[in-house]
DNA sequence: CCGACAACCTGTGAGC
DNA sequence: TGCTCACAGGTTGTCG
């Protein structure tokens, strides 16, 4: 499932995949995306060239040249649900099977999304214009982002910090799991307004995001061909979480008991002793 | 500009 | 076994 190291594992595993392929045709079995996915694209994406496959946040971005040499970008998101398959021509979709983006070699990249929150769009011109690209904060894993970046946008923001870097506008990518463990990791209480959060500590938590990203791509990378081929996810970081989804159990730095709490109603796991506000 | 909250949708597992 | 409820890895729009 979907997070910035998901999203890039799966990119990792397709680019390959597309490397010096033309897209044949395209199928769209089910159009009530977040947004609607547009009419005619199958009819844009035949013939189409894929030239690469990028990644800024949690959307994917195939860089793409139609058959009459105009470029254009197909944009995926995977929402809360989404996954691509790889999987040949001739399997027969099952429930939630929205989208194929069939190639000439008999490839299919198919999109499995069950509840529907992802997306699939054409973009034309330059795709970070576009309003869902134009505000993402900075990627985390480059050097757009560090402590003096996260200290700069949260001086305004008397919300929890927690929700504050998960605010794609603030950095880009952070979803709920890594966000509990970033924190963890950076001993900061996830209700800590993010205002009062030091410049020490800001740089403490900008390199734990990307840390705890990092390792998680690692890790997600390790098992590719199986992630984009047809057994799912295969990634293993979810081994390596150290507070998510570990109420009740022993912190594992400091044996004090994991703690749970809501926060704009997603789950927030942290040791109530080893995260200070 | 900021924060709180609802909305979009289906599947799953817990509890009765 | 079956029902109801809470909850799930995300993002946007609205309102005060």
């Amino acid at each position: 499932m979907p997070e910035l190291p998901e999203v890039e594992t799966t990119r990792r595993g397709l680019a390959p995949v597309l490397a010096n392929r033309v897209i044949q045709g395209a199928v769209v079995r089910h159009r009530g995306l977040r947004q609607p996915v547009p009419r005619g694209l199958a009819q844009k994406l035949a013939g189409a060239a894929v030239h690469a496959l990028n990644r800024r946040g949690k959307y994917l971005l195939f860089d793409c040249e139609t058959g009459d040499h105009r470029r254009g970008t197909l944009l995926i998101h995977l929402g809360m649900s989404g996954r691509l398959w790889l999987v040949d021509a001739k399997t027969p979709p099952q429930k939630h099977d929205h989208f194929d983006l069939v190639f000439d070699n008999g490839r299919v990249i198919r999109l499995r999304d069950p509840r529907r929150f992802g997306l699939v769009l054409w973009l034309k011109g330059d795709p970070l214009a576009h309003p869902l690209l134009s505000s993402i904060g900075p990627e985390p894993l480059t050097a757009d982002f560090d402590g003096t970046v996260l200290h700069r946008a949260t001086r305004s923001r008397s919300a929890a910090i927690k929700l504050v870097i998960m605010d794609s506008h603030v950095v880009a990518g952070v979803g709920n799991i890594y966000a509990n463990e970033a924190l963890f990791r950076a001993g900061i209480d996830p209700r800590t307004p993010a205002k009062r959060i030091s410049r020490a500590r800001c740089d403490a938590l900008a390199r734990e995001i990307r840390n705890v990203l990092a390792e998680a791509i690692d890790a997600g990378g390790s098992s590719l061909r199986d992630y984009v081929g047809s057994d799912g996810m295969a990634g293993n970081f979810q081994n390596n979480f150290l507070v998510y989804g570990r109420s009740g159990e022993p912190c594992t730095r400091c044996g004090a008991v994991i703690r749970e709490l809501k926060q704009a109603q997603r789950a927030t796991c942290y040791c109530p002793r080893c995260q200070k506000r």
